[in-house]
DNA sequence: TCACGTAGTACGTGAGACGTAATAACCAGC
DNA sequence: GCTGGTTATTACGTCTCACGTACTACGTGA
């Protein structure tokens, strides 16, 4: 069952799915947490989300954009979409190497 | 550069570059390490290794061989397999969406 | 027998994932 | 102009896990 087998670890770090997020277009928290959810099917809870983000911002990958009202958006900075890409990289030949030895691909 | 960006994140959790090199035969820990870090270039100190594994052990994924030597051999149990195959699905599924995002590929 | 590579254990620390609760603004409908 | 639900964020506390370091021990060739 797919319940089972998600129960048996996780592999997709919240910090990746937020970048990866963003990578879109500039979002907010919730908007995130709501992007994630619906596309990968992952719940970010807030106390994960929040904090991740603002982990992210002290590291220089992604900033808040100035508002009024009380969403506070975020973007990827350009070291973030570098890193981003880096990493991504690195994790598709991973996941191709896997699938090929499992005889899948 | 590329040391500096390293600094920025690691999203390659241990317990998949174990998986995912025991996918391509069954080894004991230090073929892992050295596997590893001479295919993906991430080093995993002795305490991240072992405990990752016998993590994996207790939930199943992977099963230690009998052995007469001081080798502790693993091998991949078919839940590992599934759950490996699932979890590297959805990997792939995220890193083409952030590549695609970021205007690459 | 001594140095070096192989193989694994033990342990302390810190980062971070996760859940839950609380807060507050916004927006309906009545 | 209340009231209830959705939106959005903050503030905890706990527990898992990553990571580094130090240590043990076996094997092998010089």
């Amino acid at each position: 069952m797919a319940s089972t087998l998600s129960q048996l670890g996780r592999f997709l770090e919240p910090a990746l799915l937020i970048l990866v997020s963003l990578a879109g277009r500039p979002k907010h928290g919730y908007a995130i947490m709501e992007e994630v959810e619906g596309r990968w099917d992952v719940r970010l809870g807030p106390g994960t989300l929040y904090a991740a983000l603002s982990r992210l911002e002290k590291r220089g990958l992604v900033e808040p954009l100035v508002t009024d009202d009380r969403k506070r958006p975020y973007r990827l900075t350009p070291t973030g979409s570098e890193a981003l890409a880096a990493q991504l990289g690195q994790l598709q030949e991973v996941a191709t190497t896997g699938l090929q030895r499992l005889g899948l691909t």
